[in-house]
DNA sequence: CTCAATGCAAACCGTTTGCATGCTC
DNA sequence: GAGCATGCAAACGGTTTGCATTGAG
């Protein structure tokens, strides 16, 4: 994503532009996986810029409140993962083998859920699905 | 639950039978709601009865282990909860203002699976899912 | 008698917080 | 210059572990 948008991404949500949010928005919009705070901090620590752990969980808390990011707690995770916003409804296959984690997109709760809503009377705003199971690899040497 | 089914719970695994098992086997069982170690903790520590937070964590792993309980990693909540066993496959309704956690059987998954691995290859063994909203009580107060 | 179960204290680990300093607006 | 952002160190909170002791089989 260019430089000038993430920029305005910050502004827009009423922060501050530093350098470190911009690197933080940045890497997490090119990574192709979830990351941790750790796995973010590594990151710019190996590339000798200095960065601060805190100063990385606190710049996290910020874009997820902007809805730049979005924070997600899996199962099976110790650590809390991120990923940037691209504002699309998804789920996520895990493999309980290697532990890759593929994002799928498309949702079939829809329905259910008004059925529920129905039976209920409970009024459901949001939901989260994790399927676990093997992916292709991983049944390859099974 | 009667005491002798308990205790013949407790064997079947393989697991000697001590009077925290039954103890805590039985708090869960009779529960209406999911308890965290720290619950079980106090609980017996209320009722003056010698218990040991390290000991509650050991004996519920063991329990999971033999499939006794389950255990409820759920997104919002800080502790694991654990909830008896009685092998239905249920998923949870969590209100996000009384936190209340509702069980609700039944689900939708099943044909959604069958379409996904024909999809996408990955071989899925078991899923989660978790609704957040608002339950009837707190609907009237809003 | 043996090995699993327990109690206690300390460690662990991801995350949060207090406070002094730095930097954006 | 005001107030948000950052760095550092210490705290936090749920959970786990090491080790000595107890107790079930």
């Amino acid at each position: 994503m260019k430089k000038k948008n993430i920029w305005s991404m910050i502004t827009d949500a009423g922060l501050k532009k530093t350098k470190i949010r911009m690197n933080i928005i940045d890497l997490l919009e090119k990574s192709n996986r979830l990351l941790s705070a750790q796995d973010i901090y590594n990151n710019f620590y190996e590339k000798d810029d200095s960065m601060n752990l805190s100063t990385v969980y606190r710049t996290l808390e910020k874009l997820v409140e902007a809805k730049i990011i979005n924070k997600i707690h899996l199962e099976q995770e110790t650590q809390i993962l991120y990923e940037f916003n691209h504002d699309e409804h998804h789920h996520f296959l895990i493999c309980k083998s290697c532990n890759k984690i593929t994002p799928i997109y498309g949702c079939p709760l829809h329905d259910y859920e008004k059925e529920l809503m129905k039976e209920t009377g409970f009024m459901i705003t949001s939901h989260k699905i994790e399927f676990y199971g093997y992916c292709i690899d991983c049944q390859k040497n099974m």
